[in-house]
This record gives structure tokens, C-alpha cells and sequence, in this order.
DNA sequence: AATGAATGAGTATTCATTCAT
DNA sequence: AATGAATGAATACTCATTCAT
């Protein structure tokens, strides 16, 4: 695939997401999208085989920027309550730096469907997503740091943090107005001060 | 408006929940909720001035259901840390017994666009489904029963426990099995031991 | 199926066997065919499923239709010679007769594929069509009007008639003029020739 | 026009011819036959004015290959008899040979259409590929190897033939099996009973 | 009160053709 | 000589809505 070409489609995957994110997943016709890049429908189907690829793509792309972005500041942190609290500002901090993406995404997994009708996305999003938090929760409980757990109370509470996140997804999709920084900061105030261990002088990690 | 017309406009919606809860909410056409309800898809443009009012109508139904539902459990409450456990737990409680009710509504409330493509639910969505949240945790701040939170914290964490017991909705309109009678229990654990004040032994209320 | 429904369906048979016999079987959209009934598209579409449909209602009725025209004169006959030369001329008859209908089978027959790109009516068109004059060159065998034929020159000689007869099709879908009342009486006395035994004095039925 | 241009030229006639035969006239796009070819689709559209001229050349050149192939095999022959016997095992034999080309032509003559809808190949097809068959036929008589046959019964004979032999190109376009030779020597024998004059010891040619 | 029929705008996709490079 | 890119018209099909009966 030549330069130019990659060039293209990312320029048509960044008109898609914007469509997406403005219209929402239904009204986001290959028409519509075509209209708001300014080309003709013919150059959105030579480039992409077909709109589910289109979205693929979509989805691909933004699930690995946002893994560029989290992962090298989760590894820097040392500490289980460190890397939980940069885990949620990091993931937040992204969503609002890439407020349309992550809008057009929760859009397409919340409505892709395959041909039978079930939810083309309902898998993959799910317990990959899940699997970092729940590491995090285990390795603080190994070291001590966090309270001991049952199995199924972390993943109960993993589901929570995820949901906690991917509702600020939701309130930016519905346009509003929203702190985004000063949320996360409070969301990993909330979160830790209820899986931390309680003894002595429960302190979360020093950071500037 | 006549007993029988009620009766009709009631049958109808029934059937319009089940075909969303089933298809979601692109797929669910008139035609696919006519079929579904062995009717004629005229009798439902002859009840419902479109398809819009029909939306409308589920929404405003269900919510009604759910504080029908949940107010009497709450209210027989006499402390805040009770009265909030059995939010979490009536919720809960109400999304498994109504569950295709509430996938219906997850998805209109997730779809349904203007014109213009803004979310049609968006607004009403946020602030009145907060307030009542909101208003438990100043309670238990006026009682001392819960930590003193600044007002953004108490948003914050209003809008985190919202997203928590949401995001069950969407784990159960993408089929998966859940045990949701304890996860509810678990959130309410979770949330609560992030909330008391930690003076002496804290121990939420005693209940069966 | 009400009485007013088969009538509509009939009513789009008949445009769009028209606008297959004009047009052929590419250029034959449902636009066009709705442009030929004078309707709109969506009728079309709310009458009959898919395209596809159509299409198998037109060939089930065409070949039902030459069935009923057929069958009784065929029938009428007495001896294999009679009945050879009924079945050759019936069936131009009604060629002859419903021009456009067999214009339009042809076209669809030879055409219409499936998704894998196989011919849709590649297997039916074949043996049935075969049998009926496999039977007569059969039974003229065992009466001994006919010459004895190897198994597989008797299945030469039905291919070779029923290509005859298509051929007549094909001249009649190519606009051509033709004489087809002749056609048929010569055509049964060149293939009469060729198969009746030649025994004393070979003649066929006296017939008017 | 260069050599390297006719080489050019020719190697996507064959393309195109394998592509028509493999997927049908309708499926033959620009597009595949590139993608068959392993080129671009511009340097079809650059070496061929349009898909017309593409058709129209591999008609002409299909039909000029039977004719180098048929000819000197007929011309060698001395008497109607062998002449007739040779036109069809040789134009059969063509058939099985370039199985491919013989169905890619019948796929394009039975459906390329003019702008307005009618048939391109129509009027071509029929008079020029009747010609040789009715001078076989015209030399039998005068010899009085044939029976006399009156002008309108000889053309009959004519189209006859040409159907039970085109007849062939159909069945080998529906992928059937065919034992193409023996079918050959079968309908020569057939045609021969019908219109040899029945005088004496009525003999074929011998040949090998 | 109910329905079957019809409409027309909208959907993704295919394709022959044009053209700058 | 060749190509990749782009176009715009055409395809079958879906659907909310209207309306006469």
C-alpha cells in the first residue's frame, strides 16, 4: 500500500469519525461522509472494500492509539495505586485529546451489527478491555497495597472503573460539558480510597 | 383517550420493547415491530402519531416503571448508607426482572437522533436521573454518615455510580450472563466502602 | 392471497416479461420495469420479496403456461409419429403465441446466477425439459414406428429437437421475422424423416 | 499499429475471454477481467476504445479462428455428403477445442445490447453463419445427393442445423459434461437419414 | 378501528469511463 | 505505455409515512 494511498484513508477515516461522531452511527451514510470530506461516494468505496472495513478500521485504529498512549505511562508507575490512578487519567486524558474518536467508536461497537443481527463488536470489547484493570487489582492485592478481594468482588469492581470511564465517553458523545481532568482525578480518589488497603495512613503515590 | 385505545397503545409498545431488545434499535423498524406484534403496520401509525411519539412513549414508560418500582424500596430506608445500598440494589434488580425494557430503552436512549443528528435523549438522560443520586449523598453528608466531598467530588461520584449500574444495561443487552443480584450487592459494598466516614468501625446498615 | 393481490402480481409479471423481451435481462431493473407498469419502485418491492422472486414466478409461470397449451394436444395424439410432430408444432404455437413470454424466460434462463456466479437454471432447464421427448422417441421405438436408436444417439436426437425448437426462441428474441407455423410443419417432417423407420411406404398421421 | 501493441491487445482479448466464460457476460466487468489479467483497469480502457470495441474484437476473432480452423477441413472434402459430415464434427470439434472462447462469444452475442436496448450482435449472427450451411445444402441438390428440398424447407434445414449445433455451445457454457465427438458423428447421422435422397444404398462418405 | 397499497427518499455497492501523473 | 485515483450514474432493496377503503 503506497503512501499516498495510506494518506487517503486516513484522511477519509478522520472525515468518517468526525460523522460519526456529529450524526451518530445510523446517520453516517457513506454519503454523508463522502458530503463532509467533500469528495464523491465512488472514492470512499475504491479505498475501502466495503463499510464494515471502514469501521474496522475505525476501531482498530483508535483501540491501538489509545494503547500508544496508555501504555507508556501506565509502565513508568512503580506502584499498583500509581498505576491505577495513571490507568484512569491516561484513559481520560485520551478521551477528551481525542474527544471525536472515541465518540465515533462508542457509536460503532454500541450499533455495528452482522447480518444476523447481533452486535458485530460484543466480544472483543469486553474482556480484552477488562483484562488490564483486572491485572492491576491482582498485582496490588500480591503486594498488599490493596485490600484482598473475592474473584468475582474484582471483577465486579473492574466492570465499575470501566463503566465509570467509558460513561464520560458517553456524556462527551451527548455534547456536554464535563472537567475531564478534574474528573479522573476525583474517579481515582473515589476508586482507591475503596480498594486501598486501609492501614496506618492509606496514601495513594506522590505525583506532580 | 378510551380504555380500549389505552390497551392497544400498552400492546403495542410491549411488542415495540421486545423487537428493539432483539434487533436493536437500527433494525427495529415499524414493519419489523408489526410483524412482531401480527399486526398490520398501519395499526401502529394509526396509535402513534410516528414513530418518534412511539420512542417517546417507551421511554417515558419505562423511567415511570423504574420509579414506580424503586421509590417505595427506597424510602422505606432510614439511613443514608441504606437508603443508597437499596438504590444500587432496586436498580439492579429492576434492569433483570425488566430486561428487555431496559435494553429498549439503552438503545433508543443511545440512537434516537433529531434532525439536525443530535441525541434526542440527551439532556433529559443526565440531570434528573443524577438528582436523586445526588441528593442521598448530601443527605449522608449532612448526617456525617458519609465523608464531607467537595461539590465536584459529590458530581463525580454521582455520575460514576450512574455509569456503574448503566453499564450493566449494556453488558445485558450484549447478552452476557450476569449474576446481578450480586453484582449489585458487590457495588454497593464497593461504592460505600469508598463513601463512609472511616471513623471507628464503619459497617454499612444490616439488612437480610 | 387475496383476489386483488394475484391480480397486481399478474399485472407486474406481464411489465416486467415486457421489459425483459425489450430490454433483455441486464437492462431489465426493477427501475425500469416500474418505469414500463407506470408505477413506482416500492411497488414492486412490496409485491414481490426480492428480484429474484420475480424472476422464479416468470419462469414457473411461462413454463406452466406452455404446459397447459401443450399437454392436452400432445395427448390427443394416437401414434408416436403424431405425437412428434404435435409436440414440435405445439410448442412453436405457443412460442409464437407468447412471443414476449418466451423471449423473457430465455433471457432470464440464460442470465440470471446466483451469488457464486452459477447459472441459477443451469440444472432444472435441462432433463425435465429433455424427458418428455426422450419418452415419445422411446415409446416410438417399442411401437417400431421409429428407427431403434442407440441409447445415446436417442439422446442426441432430443437435444438436437429441443435445440431446434430454442432456436426459434433466440430468432424470435432477435426481432427476426419468421414464418413459424412453417417452420414448425417443416421441422417435423426433417426430423420425421430422419427417425421413422423407413419400412414400405413411411407416412406420417393424416391430420388437417 | 505495432506489434508490441497487437501482442498487448491480444493477451487481453484472452483475458477477457477466460473471464466472460468463468463468471458470465454480466459479471465480466473492466474491473475483472483486469483483475483476471493481473493489470490495471486503465490499461484496458488505454488499449481498447471502450468495452464494446473489447466485445466486438473478441467476437470477430473468435468467429475468424472457427473459420481458419473449419474451412480447409470442409474444402478437402469432395462430396455434399462428406462436406455436410465435416461442417459439423469440425465446427464441434472447434467447440470442445476453444471451449472457453466458443462461450465467451455465445455469452456476449446473447447479451450485448445497443443503447436502445436491442440485441448488437442480432442481425450479424444470423445471415453470415447461415451462408455456408445453405451452400452445402443448394450443392447437395444439384448433385442430387439431397433430396429436392423447396427454398423455405432448405432454410429450415439450415437454421435447424445451426440450433442443434449452437445448441452444444450452450450446454458446455452450463458446465455440463458432453461427449462432444460422439455427439457430432450422432447428429451428422441423424441430419444425413433426413436429407440424404433415400435412393438405393444410401451411404455416407467413408472416412476414418 | 384497521388495513393493504403505494410512495419517494435513502441505503451500500458496482462499474465504465476519464484523466493527471 | 501504464496506472491509480476519482467520478457519477445505476443497481436492488428498506423504510416511515400517507391514504383510500
Amino acid at each position: 500500500m503506497s503512501f499516498i494511498e495510506q494518506a487517503r484513508r486516513t484522511q477519509i477515516l478522520q472525515h468518517a469519525i468526525e460523522t460519526i461522531a456529529e450524526l451518530g452511527y445510523a446517520q453516517a451514510s457513506v454519503g454523508q461522509i463522502a458530503k463532509h470530506a467533500g469528495i464523491s461516494k465512488g472514492v470512499i468505496t475504491y479505498h475501502f472494500a466495503s463499510k464494515d472495513e471502514l469501521m474496522d478500521q475505525i476501531v482498530t485504529e483508535v483501540y491501538a492509539a489509545a494503547a500508544r498512549f496508555m501504555e507508556p505511562r501506565i509502565e513508568r508507575e512503580t506502584t499498583p495505586a500509581g498505576m491505577f490512578r495513571v490507568y484512569i487519567e491516561s484513559n481520560l486524558a485520551f478521551m477528551e485529546a481525542q474527544r471525536s474518536h472515541i465518540v465515533a467508536v462508542t457509536e460503532i461497537v454500541a450499533n455495528a451489527r452482522t447480518e444476523d443481527g447481533k452486535l458485530r463488536y460484543a466480544g472483543a470489547s469486553d474482556e480484552s478491555i477488562l483484562e488490564p484493570v483486572i491485572e492491576i487489582l491482582k498485582w496490588g492485592q500480591e503486594t498488599g497495597d490493596f485490600k484482598p478481594f473475592s474473584d468475582f468482588a474484582l471483577r465486579v469492581t473492574a466492570m465499575s472503573i470501566r463503566s465509570s470511564i467509558d460513561g464520560v465517553a458517553y456524556r462527551l458523545a451527548a455534547a456536554s460539558s464535563l472537567d475531564v481532568r478534574g474528573f479522573a482525578q476525583e474517579l481515582a480518589v473515589l476508586y482507591l480510597s475503596a480498594i486501598l488497603k486501609p492501614s496506618l495512613e492509606a496514601k495513594p503515590d506522590e505525583k506532580g
